[in-house]
DNA sequence: GTCTATAAATTGATAGAC
DNA sequence: GTCTATCAATTTATAGAC
């Protein structure tokens, strides 16, 4: 009996869910839709998750968990500081890059927050900045960096990450002139622009101490 | 006959709509709700706008006009680039201070673009970054400022002074314990944080013309 | 487990009295 | 102009055959 990679009609239905939940939104999908997606019968959708908002508190938690994990374990390894503010910045846009609309997604549905399994989904996700604010506070302590409030400074960080993607259709409109090359473009030169402005915003000013 | 200050009712509904479609969004606001919110019947909607979608329209086009206009013609004035950058971060963000929600109603909206007429409320709001450009690349041939691209900065900008408002119920969650009078001090430093690191991104270094 | 058929609830929209 | 009553369409959810 060999395991193909043929994905069960449970795995078929979460895959679908996720596309059409995470595009749409838990008011903007539909069930048919899902089924749709997943090429089998509405009925099935109930059968395994018991309700559209099951199915959907499944999705939730699959995507919160792709943006919260392993992330802030950058900050555990030996290198300096700004070699480990970089790595977080390119690893960050990479992920997003390769889920451009989770985090408008969660944004949203944070924002609604009309389900209670949303505060507990990000409780349990193990992410807190306890790790950047004791790293940020040491480094300061050393006199490596410029004295900054590390919520300012990780606030700053994931703004300038997260919202070129978010933004994406009005900014493309805008300032790109709708051309979706250019922004393209525009998308990959921002690992370094973020990085040079957040690393230039914490470095010591010649003369400086403070 | 003098006129009151009273609204009639067509204003009553726009106001009702206004607040429920933009919290809600287009897909999650139910006609029903905004006529208890505007405290008037149902069938009165349908009246005075033909439409769920007419009368969306009309909150859309409101809602991206108080965030397109006039900022821009603060490049206009005499005072120097530094003085224009800072003044228009503060302005902007004094408007999304009194409007927290229109930014992402605005972004979901147009993302979802299932209507035509977002893309031409985008065109006649005048919101265009031409003089934004010509202003930037003047000063970079100067040497007042460093050789910055122009499209990095105004969306180093707005990602600056939006992604706070658009991601509190998350930052301020796993960032502030979900403090809730902590994160409007946080809210207010942000004009100074966000100018102070905007003005030193494009300023010129020390023994260096690049 | 998977399908068809249908129930049950919600919701945008209209007709018609006043 | 404003209301009540109701329609028509959509959509989640369930029952039951296979």
């Amino acid at each position: 009996m060999i395991k193909i990679d043929k994905e069960n009609t449970e795995e078929k239905i979460l895959n679908a869910a996720k596309k059409v939940f995470v595009t749409k939104g838990s008011d903007g999908a539909r069930m048919q839709e899902i089924a749709d997606e997943a090429g089998i019968n509405k009925s099935l959708l109930h059968y395994y998750y018991r309700s559209k908002e099951k199915l959907f508190a499944a999705v939730f938690k699959f995507a919160f968990k792709k943006f919260a994990p392993n992330l802030m374990g950058i900050f555990e390894n030996e290198s300096d500081i700004f070699t480990k503010i970089t790595s977080f910045i390119h690893s960050y846009i990479d992920i997003i890059n390769k889920n451009p609309f989770i985090p408008l997604f969660i944004i949203n549905e944070v924002s609604k927050k009309n389900a209670g399994f949303v505060g507990a989904v990000i409780k349990n996700s193990g992410m807190n900045i306890d790790l950047f604010e004791k790293e940020i506070k040491k480094e300061i302590k050393k006199g490596t960096i410029k004295q900054v409030d590390h919520r300012q400074l990780i606030v700053n960080i994931l703004a300038l990450c997260v919202f070129p993607f978010i933004g994406r259709p009005i900014i493309q409109k805008v300032v790109f002139e709708d051309n979706e090359n250019q922004y393209d473009d525009f998308l990959k030169s921002r690992k370094e622009e973020v990085s040079n402005l957040i690393i230039n915003s914490i470095t010591l000013t010649e003369g400086s101490d403070k």
